[in-house]
DNA sequence: ACAATAGTTTAGTTATAACTAAACTATTGT
DNA sequence: ACAATAGTTTAGTTATAACTAAACTATTGT
């Protein structure tokens, strides 16, 4: 049972995608078009997948489908999920300041002493 | 990095060699011996992931090679592994005993009113 | 009734993980 | 020096996951 969480979220793919709907829903569209690198079909296929695991949910309305995180379903891997993805922003964020410390420090933009 | 985590413990493969090394050293040919089903080559190689990862370390005593899980490497998955192990022999243990039942009560066997 | 929109499903391809068979390295015992 | 043992590595195959392109379903607006 376990070992189809683990499968699950061994893919970076579908990683990106329950970061998008672990705080709330979002369109199948809307999780589309922030990777726009794969198709439509694609993303589609990784939500039934998900979806099939017991790991999203999905609400329809119209013809729009809204998708979110079941949480519940994932133990301590989500601890774990959420722990990467902000560490990985942390990262991101440490960057933006080394790059802009290498531009030198500049006017109006104050600084801690 | 926790990436490389997830994908080697999603393979049931790698999860049953780590098992028998998480709680002490074991032999490349007794890891082999515990599952028949596959080559020693493909054993060793799974054993090299898991290396190059970081989740086991080795031990070299001539020609033979100790393996054992390096625990701390795995954080809150190590948790989880521990916990699937666990389920999986109690559910062993039910169906044993649900057998047993099966068969009829016997003499020599007591049992709690 | 028809065009547009939102998404899913199918058939087929491509990339990759898991595996085998066999050659290979290193160590030990005689 | 040579055979046996313990394990690794390589080249190639097989199974499977991830993907694309296109057909498809269902809903909405005119």
């Amino acid at each position: 049972m376990e070992g189809a969480v683990l499968a699950a979220v061994a893919s970076p793919r579908r990683r990106e995608i329950l970061r998008l709907v672990w705080h709330g829903e979002q369109l199948a569209g809307e999780i589309h078009a922030a990777m726009p690198d794969v198709t439509f079909g694609a993303v589609s296929q990784h939500l039934r997948s998900l979806s099939d695991a017991g790991l999203v949910a999905v609400r329809a309305d119209g013809r729009c489908r809204y998708y979110r995180a079941r949480r519940e379903a994932f133990g301590s891997v989500g601890r774990l999920l959420e722990r990467m993805w902000t560490d990985a922003l942390r990262t991101l964020k440490v960057r933006a300041e080394l790059e802009e410390a290498r531009r030198g420090p500049r006017a109006g933009v104050p600084r801690r002493k």
